[in-house]
DNA sequence: CGCCGAGTTGAACTGAATCAAGAAACGTGG
DNA sequence: CCACGTTTCTTGATTCAGTTCAACTCGGCG
């Protein structure tokens, strides 16, 4: 069941085995249908997630009704609300899944007390932050000054797997676009072979 | 010298004194003319910067000739490509001073060695970097789904202080939007009182 | 005094949003 | 296994926020 945690863990730090060990017991198992909610919006985010199998969504809703989403997380992947999970304020996001989903939850004082005892942890949600932060600030890059074709195609050719799973009009939210525009922009993409 | 540096470490964890001795000893102090660049794309970053005095700020060069600023940094902030840093590659970005800077740099195996040594560090860079990511996050939120008036309300209200120092065409940079558009908005918002 | 970069203002243009309607794919229950 | 309703995707017409290009103003500084 921590395969996949273990092997996320141990290509960033190494980790002694009764530190995993350790880490383990702090981890409750949970599972969510298709379209049930980890996280509304106003709640606070009691718990972050590892993700074993399935996928969810993150994303608030603005004041047109649109949806944009801030994350995907899938197998391997965290999925949580940094900002309401460290502070213990409510949320601004809601996180859905969109298949079913087995998660491995961890609560605040879990992963406050994982984090003191055992620095190789420290270090991987260092690590993990750090990745996402990159990532995060090439993406606002390319949404300052980008045009909607340029960031589909950045996006294909840096997630080429992943999209085949996910609904065309969730990849427009992800992107900032609606999805008449993306529908378009495949359009065009094709026919000019 | 380093008082602004101590007060940043203080804020978010507690180092012991001997351990703030030995970080001191890794820091070479630097000084930069207005408009000199710390790091130029396609160099590698050699160096990661905390800021004593003065602002940088963080951009790249798109097709157009716009330059897109990710980020401004400030006293009591840090400067730097976490990417090129990290991995030692060549960077996307231009870290240029707007201001004669007073800087504290640290060099890649320097920072290794404290964060191995002194797991004080560690956790401050976690959460200093978690801190850039939270604001990353919103700013990326925002880009995507906000108007480019909604989006300055936003940094006025965030940063009312800082925007003093910072010419209205490298705000403009910094929101994604023409010098032209900010302008207009600029008038706009003053005429409606 | 005269130049130069920064900011403003105006007019024309354009990429993407919006609104609307239809087609295709999906899954749920009878 | 089919039928029906729902959701997803496509296509077209129109609108609009923001860009582009260009001219002009202002303030600072040699």
């Amino acid at each position: 069941m921590f395969e996949l945690l273990l092997q996320s863990v141990k290509e960033k730090v190494s980790v002694k085995a009764d530190e995993f060990e350790f880490a383990k017991t702090l981890f409750i198992p949970k599972k969510l249908r298709k379209r049930q909610y980890l996280l509304q919006e106003g709640d606070v985010s009691k718990y972050t997630a590892f993700v074993e199998k399935g996928m969810l969504r993150m994303f608030t809703v603005d004041e047109k009704g649109n949806e944009p989403i801030l994350q995907f997380s899938m197998e391997g992947w965290w999925a949580g609300d940094l900002y309401s999970f460290l502070t213990q304020e409510p949320s601004q996001y809601h996180i859905e899944a969109m298949e079913v989903c087995e998660l491995l939850l961890i609560s605040k004082s879990s992963w406050d007390m994982l984090l003191d005892k055992v620095p190789a942890f420290e270090r991987y949600f260092r690590i993990l932050i750090q990745n996402s932060l990159i990532a995060t600030q090439r993406r606002l890059m390319s949404s300052m000054s980008e045009s909607a074709e340029e960031k589909y195609t950045k996006l294909i050719n840096n997630f080429p797997g992943c999209l085949q799973r996910i609904p065309q009009h969730m990849i427009a939210s992800y992107l900032g676009i609606t999805p008449e525009t993306l529908s378009r922009i495949r359009g065009q993409m094709s026919e000019r072979k």
